[in-house]
DNA sequence: CTCGATGATTCTGT
DNA sequence: ACAGAATCATCGAG
């Protein structure tokens, strides 16, 4: 266009670069023809050139081969070769080595990250899920992960096919162009920096593809992290032990079924789930009840019952280990309790105890009366199994009463409840805060505290 | 398929 | 930031 005007211009005129075209050529003409027969043969070339573009194809190589038979053609040649030096040389320097694309990099980190790009990991799904069953994660949850990872190395699988393509295509391309260039180098001058040119330009639009399959790998796996990785989408019911474990915990501190972090972080390891699980359980457990406290009941006198039953399994223990240890100090059972109960008051330990064996309003209602297992019964009259293993234990409770009664002279008054009731709620449906919990029953949650030994 | 249970999320108030 | 409340989405028994 321009640059074809301007170097027609050149040509057909002026100077060009040492070669003096009007008055005198410097190639000397064959025939012995004159200076304005060469000028005009000159301008014959240029136009035939000019317009070869615009001739039937046969036309066209008809006329290129007489070109390249023309007795003009090594100086044109030589020419052409000094043009394309001085407007080459342009091109090159505008666009050198451009810096690596960040949103390549980005697309290429994350999909080495997962795993699509790079060398395989392992040995495959299978290996993988293994490694997870191994580790003891449940086998539902190695599944799903297999069926992730399966996934996954599918996508990979077609990742590395199209690449492969495309790396293909583009070999093939560039040998195409570059023995399409070395054959035009015999009509008009390419230098092997062109070449390489030309290859980088190949090269630069098939990575740009190759980015458009990295993007597009990086979508597939973004929504397959989604799917697979939303815990919303794959809602596990908790182990029926977790649940177990949560609800001893809640019904143990109805008072005040708050959990303090480090309470959920023990309840969290114990059930196997995370810390904000734990939250969420509580938060739903707490609403839940609130809501229907008459739905709740059976459940709260089953777990009474159950934290009763390992109380004094707990107890029975320790008294007996009172009992072998050191006849002549029988308190120092209780010593241990009363160090994790955090009691330091006489009236506190008096009305904490008081509370255990009456199931009256303390906030620690752990045990209920003994003679609550015997009554516990369900709508359809069926006893519950607490009330076999209640009866078991009575003995066990009468020890201890009978130990409280020696050791510290605590009335063992055995209340009138003889049913669980569900405390902790005030008249508004707020929890009472008499006490903490997590400051009063177990402040570190450690193995051996109350807590420890009623949720186990 | 229905329906209650349940874990998670979102919105709102404090 | 945390709790309550509402809601969503899924599970699982029947």
């Amino acid at each position: 266009m321009d640059e074809q005007a301007r170097i027609m211009q050149t040509l057909g005129g002026v100077t060009l670069a040492g070669h003096t075209v009007q008055g005198g050529m410097a190639v000397p003409p064959p025939h012995g023809h004159d200076g304005s027969d060469g000028k005009q043969d000159i301008g014959d070339i240029l136009h035939q050139i000019m317009t070869i573009t615009d001739q039937s194809l046969d036309e066209a190589q008809a006329k290129k081969h007489g070109l390249n038979c023309h007795r003009m053609k090594p100086a044109l040649f030589s020419v052409l070769c000094e043009i394309k030096e001085k407007t080459g040389l342009s091109i090159r320097g505008a666009q050198e080595e451009d810096p690596p694309d960040p949103q390549l990099m980005r697309l290429d980190n994350m999909l080495l990250a997962e795993g699509v790009a790079g060398p395989e990991k392992g040995s495959g799904s299978a290996a993988v899920a293994a490694a997870a069953t191994a580790s003891g994660s449940p086998p539902d949850n190695s599944i799903e992960h297999s069926d992730y990872r399966a996934k996954l190395s599918q996508i990979r699988q077609i990742y590395h096919t199209e690449l492969e393509k495309y790396e293909q295509a583009c070999n093939e391309f560039t040998t195409h162009v570059m023995n399409l260039l070395r054959e035009q180098s015999r009509t008009r001058p390419i230098s092997p920096k062109e070449i390489e040119r030309m290859v980088s330009i190949i090269h630069r639009k098939f990575s740009s593809i190759q980015m458009q399959l990295k993007q597009s790998t990086c979508e597939a796996v973004m929504i397959l992290r989604s799917r697979f990785l939303d815990a919303r989408r794959k809602r596990r019911n908790f182990s029926k032990q977790a649940t177990e474990i949560l609800n001893e915990y809640f019904y143990s501190h109805l008072s005040n079924p708050y959990p303090s972090e480090e309470a959920k972080e023990e309840l969290a390891k114990k059930c196997s789930i995370t810390v904000s699980q734990v939250s969420n359980w509580f938060g739903n457990k707490r609403i839940r009840y609130k809501k229907n406290i008459g739905k709740f009941q059976e459940e709260a006198n089953l777990y009474a019952a159950k934290t009763a039953v390992n109380a004094a399994h707990a107890v029975a223990a320790a008294v007996q280990n009172s009992q072998t240890n050191s006849p002549t100090t029988p308190n120092s059972g209780f010593q241990m309790k009363d160090e994790e109960f955090n009691l330091d008051s006489a009236d506190n330990k008096n009305t904490l105890l008081t509370s255990m064996f009456t199931g009256s309003s303390g906030s620690f209602n752990l045990p209920n009366s003994g003679n609550m297992f015997m009554s516990m019964q369900n709508p359809n009259g069926d006893s519950y199994q607490g009330a076999q293993v209640g009866a078991n234990v009575q003995s066990q409770v009468d020890t201890l009463r009978h130990v409280i009664s020696q050791t510290a002279g605590y009335n063992d008054d055995l209340g009138g409840n003889s049913m669980y009731s569900p405390r902790g709620l005030d008249a508004n449906g707020v929890w009472q805060d008499a006490m903490t919990p997590s400051s009063v029953i177990s402040p570190t949650e450690g193995p051996g505290s109350v807590h420890s030994d009623t949720s186990n």
